[in-house]
DNA sequence: TATTTTTCTGCAATCGATTGCATATTGAAA
DNA sequence: TTTCAATATGCAATCGATTGCAGAAAAATA
């Protein structure tokens, strides 16, 4: 072992004939120190290369200025994002992220939170997993007095800030676009309906239905076609139906969609004439499918931000914090070439419009 | 503010007559405890809710068992890759991960460096900033006693652990396959010099040349072409020569390759005929471009799990870990539709390979 | 010059868990 | 019954930085 013993305030204090409390409150720059006596200990800390141990100070001072973060997955685009995003803002404001990955586990999800109050993190940051079925973990975060932020998957019965997409809104703006654009017979890819995203999805579906009162078909509805794979599989079972549908709302993900695509290509089903294709996430890969396909942008790293500055608000003004605070930001639809089946003209004053 | 006094030892050794020793001991399980007070304090505990205070018990112990990663960015699907396959190592050892993005800033690196020193992690993992220019904050890491893993972008002069992929080999290989597929005129993309990946690029692109006595054409070779729209610039102005190319290894990455490919498609120039468009990290989006793009497969989600493993593996055998050990994962080249131009028969033969 | 205010520094407690040493208790072996 | 080892618990110091309080020194005011 090459762990050397690190230099400490009290070092840097012998060398001055001062005690610690001196050199802290010269460091910190806290309380009356003289200006010489402060340089000095600023420059003996410099070449004795010291460097204070946060351990101790947050130990005492209570607090750590550190955020932790849970996701279901490090590495899936969307959460890599947001995590970018509340990143950029907490890094300004000097404090730490210590992040977890749940791997959609509820267990693993509990031992996170667990471990992140033992940290004493002073805020944590979640989006819950696909296979919760309690959230008494969370109860506990707020029962320890830390600060919770739940975003995009999130626990609604939980008062706690929150920071979601407006899900329900952008599905249903997807499904009346795909009306508008002459399809008729539109099936729904859906999540797990225990997590609110997916439900929200599928109720913005229903409601644009509704709206052009169109009969909702049972057999339209395919549950839990998160992946590719179950994208394809569900896509085969749809278009071999007596009455197959024109449209189909990947509302589980782009690579949902991907999988639709791929089996419209295979099957020489034209994309977007005979059959409409919609996803959800503005993946990257979105824009260079052919044709490209019609999505939903999230903005993931503005909501990373979202949720970095509400922590932040909310430490300001305490007084206001009673109220559980709700943000919601607007997703974006991206109209592309898997949807588009009416007028050249609309299409080109689009791309105008998008310069 | 909500922030409540938390349970500590004492608390539960209030409530048992007996002193905080005990219950520590009783808790850790450490040292002799009587089996009966055991129980008694491990039911206390669970029913004030009582959490560990890593802080103090990190303080005590010096030891955190986190380790700091820091990467340019997070969400950049290799480094996210990485850091997911770190997660998934450290998380079986009840370590923690605090992670910092240096955005590619070599100022910001040092402010990242400096506060995982501060936070006293165990060890720091880092894949180094494209604009570093020297190396002092990591070798005040190891002055600090403090384990340093560098990877995939390292400072090569430093003696520290280093996990890297085998770049000059796999872009060795990637060029040869080029020659071979019949391509006589190949251009580079290449990145910023003064990493050693992209050094090593460039250098199994010569070295392949090399090898089929082609001649070295400076014209061919195209500095800082990082993203797709540097890749597209590059490209055209490759294309527009007197003496244009046949292909392009842009081995900066595969955003660079699709920018090629879609000027080539601009152009309608065909691929893989007419131009051989090879790229660099088996980016999702690789599969599905049309045609699908040759590339390099770097492992990450194993290299991540390679480092954390390294680090544990130097722990346990103390005593080696004088010789400073470096792991090479060797990537694995990707052929796809963008350069394959030669013999069906090898083409069928592949895809049967590949099942 | 005397008095008050401001500045500077030290002392000692504190944050919460851990651990070496000492003492007490129990049980087993002689 | 005596002796010794094993077990159980307590005492107090420790990790390193912070901070309220107190006293001393310097500066400002009367």
């Amino acid at each position: 072992m090459n762990r050397k013993k690190r230099v400490t305030i009290y070092d840097i204090a012998q060398k001055l004939n001062v005690t610690a409390s001196t050199v802290s409150r010269a460091l910190s720059n806290n309380g009356y120190v003289n200006e010489t006596t402060r340089q000095l200990v600023l420059k003996i800390a410099a070449e004795l290369n010291y460097k204070r141990n946060t351990l101790a100070s947050n130990l005492r001072k209570g607090e750590t200025k550190t955020i932790g973060v849970i996701v279901p997955r490090i590495n899936q685009n969307f959460f890599a994002n947001v995590i970018a995003g509340i990143e950029d803002s907490t890094y300004q404001k000097d404090y730490n992220l210590i992040i977890c990955q749940s791997d959609e586990l509820h267990e693993k999800e509990i031992k996170c939170v667990n471990t992140l109050i033992n940290q004493h993190v002073d805020c944590i940051v979640i989006s819950v997993s696909a296979d919760s079925y309690n959230y008494d973990h969370l109860q506990n975060v707020i029962d320890q007095g830390i600060q919770l932020i739940q975003f995009d998957r999130v626990a609604e019965d939980l008062e706690t800030l929150k920071v979601i997409n407006d899900n329900e809104q952008a599905s249903f703006e997807a499904v009346c676009h795909l009306i508008e654009q002459g399809y008729k017979k539109i099936a729904l890819l859906e999540g797990p309906q225990n997590l609110n995203i997916f439900r929200q999805r599928k109720s913005g579906y229903l409601k644009a239905l509704k709206k052009f009162k169109i009969k909702v078909n049972n057999a339209y509805v395919v549950e839990n076609a998160w992946t590719k794979e179950l994208g394809a599989a569900a896509t085969k079972k749809l278009l071999s139906l007596p009455d197959a549908p024109d449209a189909i709302f990947a509302s589980t993900s782009d690579f949902s969609a991907l999988g639709v695509l791929e089996v419209a290509n295979d099957l020489h089903i034209k994309v977007p004439s005979q059959l409409g294709i919609c996803g959800y996430s503005n993946e990257a890969f979105t824009e260079i499918t052919s044709p490209s396909i019609t999505t939903i942008d999230q903005f993931s790293v503005d909501m990373g931000k979202a949720i970095a500055n509400l922590y932040f608000d909310e430490m300001e003004n305490a007084d206001t914090s009673a109220i559980p605070k709700i943000i919601s930001i607007k997703p974006e639809l991206i109209v592309r070439g898997s949807t588009i089946r009416k007028g050249e003209q609309n299409q080109e004053i689009k791309s105008q419009e998008s310069r």
